[in-house]
DNA sequence: CGGGTTATTGATTCGGTTCAAATCGAGTGG
DNA sequence: CCACTCGATTTGAACCGAATCAATAACCCG
C-alpha cells in the first residue's frame, strides 16, 4: 500500500479488549504477534468462540465494509497488531483490483472455515472437535512458520478451548486426557506436540483446505 | 443490471442437486421461489445443513469470488432460480460501486449468521436452537412478504430440522411437542403458525438484525 | 512464599441418542 | 373408491456422552 500512509500499532495484554460488542470500528488490525479470539456471550453467561485470530489474521476485514464490529474481541495473550484505517483500506482497494481481490478472498475463507465448525460443533463428539482444532491450529500456524517440527505454542486454557468446542472445561480436560492416553498428542506448559499426526487427522475427520 | 445480459431460468425439484461438492461454478442464482440448503456430510452419514437459501437469497456470491463451491447444495422444493452468469456479475461489479458494496455487505452478513449459528449450535439447547429457527425463518420470510399474519409454509421435515438444529429427528419430534404444549407455536402438514412470538423469542434468545 | 487462576478427578445427573415399533398421511395404481 | 406403498411422524425403553457439582492438587506470578 502507499508509503504515505503512517501505520500505528496497538498493544494488548490478555484479556485486553480488541473490540466491544456492537462498536463503531474506523480501523481494522493486522495481528503481528499473540492470540485473540471474537465470541458471543449468551444473557446467562454461556459464551461460545466464534473465531480464533492467530498472528497474520486480520481484525476484521468485514468492518471496511459496515465499519462496525458485531462481537467483541479479546486478547488470549500479549498482542501486537498493525492499525489499518479503514479509509486507507478502501481507498488503496480501489486503485488496486489484485488487493480488493485478494480481501475477498479472505472473507470468504473465513466464512468458510466458520462452516466447518458449524458442522463440528453439531455433528461431532468432543474428541474429534478438539482433534479437529488442534489440526486446524498447526495448519494455520505451519503456514505462517510458527510450528516447530511436530510441536507448537499453545497459550489456550482448557476453558477458553472449552468454549471454542461448545464443551465445558471438565470435559475438555478428560477429552485431553483420553488423547495423551491414545498417543495422539502431548500437552504441557502451553506447548502441544502432535504425537501421531495421521491419527489425528483421522480421529479429526479432518481435510486440508484444498480437499 | 446491463440489458444486453439475457437470463436463464433453473428449475429444480425437491432433492435436486443445485451444486455438488467442490464443482466449477461458472454463474450464481437468484433464488424466485423455494427453498434450498447446503450441508456437509461426514463419510459415516452424519449430515449438518451449514446454510438455508431461501428466495431471494444467492447462491452464491462465493463463486464470484474464486469459481467453486465447497459444498453441496440441493432443493428442499420446487426450486425456480434465475442464473447470472459469474463473468457478467463481475463485470457489472467493476462498472457498479455501489451495486459492489451491496454484494459485500451480503457476504457480511451472511457470515455473520454462521457466526449466530455457532453459537446456537455449541451453546444452546434443542428448545432454543429450534425456537431460534423459527424466529429467524419467520423474519427472512417477513422481509419478503412471505407471511401471513403470524404464519408462514415451512416445507421442511423433522429430519431437516434436525440436520439444520444438530440434533435427531426423534429428539426434534419431542421438542416440537414441548413447543406445541407451551403455546409457543403451531405446526401442522406444512404450516407454522407462531402463537407467542415475545416468548418464543425470548426462549430462542433470538435478537434482530440490529440488535 | 502466598494467592489466584488452571488443571485434575470423582460422583451424580441429565439432555439427547439409539433402537425399535406403531401410526399417520399423501400419492398411485387397480 | 379402496388397497398398497413409502416416507414422515410419533412414542417407548434403554443407553450414553457430556454437564454439573464438588473437592483437591498443581502451577504461575508478583
Amino acid at each position: 500500500m502507499s508509503d504515505s500512509v503512517s501505520y500505528t500499532k496497538l498493544y494488548l495484554r490478555p484479556h485486553q479488549f480488541l473490540a466491544r460488542e456492537n462498536e463503531s470500528q474506523p480501523a481494522i488490525y493486522r495481528i503481528l504477534e499473540g492470540w485473540a479470539h471474537r465470541f458471543r456471550l449468551l444473557p446467562d453467561g454461556r459464551r461460545q468462540v466464534t473465531r480464533l485470530f492467530l498472528p497474520g489474521d486480520y481484525c476484521e476485514m468485514e468492518w471496511a465494509q459496515n465499519g462496525r464490529s458485531r462481537e467483541p474481541i479479546v486478547a488470549l495473550t500479549n498482542l501486537r497488531a498493525l492499525r489499518i484505517e479503514c479509509d486507507d483500506l478502501l481507498y488503496a482497494l480501489s486503485k488496486d483490483h489484485e488487493l480488493e481481490m485478494k480481501i475477498w478472498s479472505k472473507i470468504v475463507s473465513s466464512s468458510y472455515q466458520l462452516s466447518e465448525w458449524i458442522t463440528n460443533l453439531g455433528r461431532k463428539t468432543a474428541l474429534e472437535r478438539l482433534s479437529y482444532l488442534f489440526c486446524e491450529i498447526f495448519e494455520r500456524l505451519r503456514t505462517i512458520n510458527l510450528t516447530y517440527d511436530d510441536q507448537f505454542v499453545m497459550p489456550l486454557t482448557q476453558t477458553d478451548l472449552a468454549d471454542i468446542t461448545g464443551l465445558t472445561s471438565v470435559h475438555v480436560n478428560r477429552t485431553l486426557k483420553q488423547m495423551r492416553e491414545k498417543g495422539l498428542i502431548e500437552l504441557q506448559s502451553k506447548w502441544l506436540r502432535i504425537v501421531d499426526m495421521p491419527e489425528l487427522r483421522k480421529v479429526a475427520l479432518f481435510q486440508p483446505e484444498g480437499r
